[in-house]
DNA sequence: CAATGAATAGAGAACGTTCTCATATATCTG
DNA sequence: CAGATATATGAGAACGTTCTCTATTCATTG
C-alpha cells in the first residue's frame, strides 16, 4: 500500500518489464517512446511511488534547475521583497531557490558563494557587499556560472545588473523638498566605505558638477549625489554639517545621529533618509524627541515600507520597485542560463515619489522670487 | 593562472600522481592518508582550483546537507524572521537552505514539497496551509524524511512542531484590556477555514469551557479561544457581533471589516488584532477613520512589527519570538537528521506582552466592584 | 618468530540518472 | 522497390563522488 522506500528508474523498469533506458525516456520525457510503453511505465511508476532524483539528473546533465541567491539579510523588507520577486519567476520556470545571508560581510559572502557553487546552482544573484574586492565573483565568471548583481555594481566586473535609479531618485526627493521651500535639508545616510576620497572631497566634487564614476558608487552615495545635484540645480549651497553619515546598516546608528543633526545651530527644517533602515532609525529618534511631523520637521524617506502609509501623517517617500527588481534579475539570469549571449546589461528601474503628508510647504524669503 | 574549467578528483589525482581513491580521501577528509600524500594532493587541488561537486557527493552519501523550507510568504515579516532564524542555525551547521512560498495554498505547498523532495533535502520545515488534508506530509514521513512543522499542527500527523503559545497569548492580550476596564472588546481575526462547526458553535463551546482539540486549531482560532477564555475568566459575556472574521490573510479584508465593527450600535471600546497582517489592515482603517488611539479606541495587536514601537502612541502588542521559533525548528530538524529518535515533541514558545501606549484605562461601573 | 592489527594506497563498484550507440521496424520518397 | 527517414527499444558508458575490497607495509604482541 504505502509508498515505502525510494524506487529508482531501474525498479520501475523491472516492474514494467522494459529496459532502464526506456523507463528513463518515459519518466524523463525525452527521446522516443510508444504510447503503450508510456502507459506501462507510468503505471509502474505510480504504483512504486517513483520520484526522480534531481541529484543524479543534475550530475549527468550539468544542470540543477536551482538558482543561488546571496542576500544581505532576509529579514530586511528590502531583501524580503527582492527575494519574493526572484522566487516568483524562479517558481514559474520550475527552478528552486537556494538562499543565503551575507549580513553585508565580505567573508560571509565569499563563503556563501562557495557553498552555492559546490551545490552546482545554474546561476547566482548577488548583492555584493564589497564593490571593489570580488575575486570570488570573477572566479564565477571564469567558470562560466551566470551571475546577476542586484542593487550594487562591482568595479571591473562586467556583468548583468539590476538596480534602482538611485541618483535620479535622490535628486527627485530633495527637489521635492526644495520646491516646498526648504533650504536647510538634512540627509541621513549610511555611507559605509569611503567613496571619492572621503565625504568632504566627495561633496566638493559633486557640488562642482564632477560626473565621477557615479554608476559604480554604493547606493547610499548615489542618493547623496542626487541630494547634491538637486541643490546645485536649485542654486542652494550644500552644508556638510547637514550630512549625517551613519557608517553602518543599522537603525540604531541613524537614531543616534538624528538628535545631533537637529541640535546644531541653524538646524535643518527637513530630513531625507536614504533607505528603509535609516528611515526606521530616524522615526524612532523623532518619536523620542516628540517632534511633530511635518509641523516641526518635514521628512522624505527612501523605500516605501508598510507603516509609511498609515502613520499619521503619511510619510512621503521614494518608492523603489523591489519586487520588480527581483523579478528582473531572475529573468535576466534565466536568460543567461538558457544561453543568451548579449553583452552585459544594466537595468535601472525608476523609483517613484509617493507624496503623503510629511512635507510642509514653507514660505521662502528668497530675493530671487 | 586563472581557474579554468572545473577540475574533478580524477584530475587532481592525476596531477598529484596518486589514485582517485587517495585523492578522494584527502579532499573528502575520510579514511587514512599519509601527511606526505595530503600535502601533494592539496597542492594539486589548489593549483587546479578544485571544488567538490556536492551533487556527486550527495548522490552516493544520500545526504545533501540542505534543508527545505515551505513558508507562506517570504515577504511577510513573520516568515522573514522565522526564515532568518532557520538560516542562522543552518549556516552555523554548514547546511544550505532551499526556500519556497506556498501563499497558504495547499496545491502550491504540495508542489513545493515535491520539488524539495526531488532535490533530496535532508529534512523539511513546513508551515502547513491545510491542517487536515496532508497526504504529501504523511508521504514524507513514510519515506523517512525528517519533518518539523512551524506555527500550525496537522491532524493525525505526529511530528515535531514549534509554535507560539497562541491560546495563552490571546488570553493575556484580552485580559490586559479587560483589566484596563474594557468590556466591549472587538477582535479582528483572519479565521480561515471552519473550526468546530462554524464560528457561532465555536464561540458557544469555548464560552462553555469546552477544552476542544485546542492544540490542533489554526493559530487565529487559538487566539480567538484565548479571547473567549479571558472573557469567561473575567465573567464578561462574549458578544459574537464583536468578532470580525476576515476570512483570508489579507490586510485589505481587515481594513474593510473594521468600519463595520465600529459602526454597530454599542461599538467596542477596544480592538484585539490576531496577527501582523490584521494589525496592518486595522491600522489603515483607523487612520482612514481618523480615529485617535487610545482616546477613541484602545488597541492590542499580535506580533511586534517594527512600526509599533515608533508609532505615536506606541502600540501595545503580544510579541512572539519569531527568530527563536525558526531557530528552534531548525535545531529540532538537525537533531532528527543526525538520527535522534525520541518521540515527536511540540515546543510552545511563550509570547510576551509589550505594553506601550495604545490602551486607555477606563473607569468601569461594575456592580461587582 | 609467527600472528595480529593498525596505517596506507589502489582498483573498481556503486549511487540514479541521461547520453551515446547499435539495432530493428515502420513509413515515406522518388 | 531501393533507399532514406522517422520511430522505437535496449545495452552499456558516463557524470564525480564515496564506498568496499584487496594488498602491502610496519609496528606490536604473546
Amino acid at each position: 500500500m504505502a509508498v515505502r522506500n525510494k524506487a529508482t528508474i531501474a525498479d520501475v523498469a523491472r516492474a514494467a518489464g522494459v529496459s532502464t533506458a526506456t523507463a528513463g525516456r518515459v519518466l524523463g520525457g525525452y527521446g522516443y517512446t510508444s504510447d503503450e510503453m508510456k502507459d506501462q511505465v507510468q503505471k509502474a511508476a505510480r504504483q512504486l511511488g517513483y520520484r526522480p532524483n534531481a541529484l543524479a539528473r543534475g550530475l549527468i546533465t550539468g544542470k540543477t534547475r536551482t538558482l543561488g541567491v546571496v542576500a544581505g539579510d532576509i529579514q530586511n523588507p528590502f531583501y524580503a521583497s527582492v527575494l519574493r520577486g526572484i522566487s516568483n519567476v524562479a517558481e514559474a520556470n520550475g527552478f528552486g531557490l537556494l538562499i543565503t545571508n551575507s549580513d553585508e560581510s565580505r567573508s560571509k559572502e565569499v563563503q556563501s558563494v562557495e557553498l552555492l557553487a559546490q551545490k552546482q546552482v545554474d546561476g547566482l544573484i548577488v548583492t555584493p557587499s564589497d564593490t571593489r574586492k570580488a575575486r570570488h565573483l570573477h572566479n564565477l565568471l571564469s567558470m562560466e556560472v551566470p551571475l546577476v548583481l542586484i542593487d550594487r555594481a562591482v568595479a571591473g566586473l562586467s556583468v548583468d545588473r539590476v538596480a534602482a535609479d538611485n541618483i535620479a531618485a535622490g535628486e527627485q526627493a530633495v527637489r521635492h523638498l526644495l520646491e516646498a521651500g526648504h533650504r536647510r535639508i538634512g540627509i541621513v545616510a549610511e555611507l559605509v566605505e569611503d567613496e571619492g576620497g572621503g565625504l568632504a572631497a566627495f561633496l566638493a566634487r559633486a557640488a562642482a558638477g564632477d560626473p565621477m564614476e557615479a554608476e559604480g558608487l554604493y547606493p547610499s552615495w548615489q542618493r547623496l549625489l542626487g541630494y547634491v545635484r538637486a541643490h546645485r540645480i536649485a542654486g542652494v549651497a550644500v552644508d556638510p554639517r547637514l550630512v549625517f553619515r551613519a557608517g553602518s546598516y543599522s537603525a540604531e546608528a541613524a537614531q543616534a545621529g538624528v538628535p545631533q543633526l537637529l541640535g546644531q545651530p541653524d538646524p535643518p527644517t527637513a530630513l531625507f533618509t536614504t533607505d528603509g533602515t535609516m528611515s526606521e532609525g530616524t522615526m524612532r529618534a523623532l518619536t523620542a524627541l516628540n517632534l511633530s511631523i511635518p509641523r516641526d520637521l518635514s521628512l522624505v524617506c527612501f523605500d516605501d515600507l508598510d507603516w509609511m502609509s498609515f502613520m499619521q501623517p503619511g510619510i512621503t517617500t521614494m518608492s523603489q520597485p523591489r519586487l520588480a527588481m527581483g523579478e528582473a534579475a531572475a529573468r535576466m539570469l534565466l536568460g543567461r542560463i538558457r544561453g543568451e549571449n548579449c553583452p552585459p546589461r544594466t537595468v535601472l528601474l525608476p523609483a517613484e515619489l509617493i507624496s503623503r503628508g510629511s512635507v510642509l510647504r514653507r514660505r521662502v524669503f528668497d530675493p530671487a522670487v
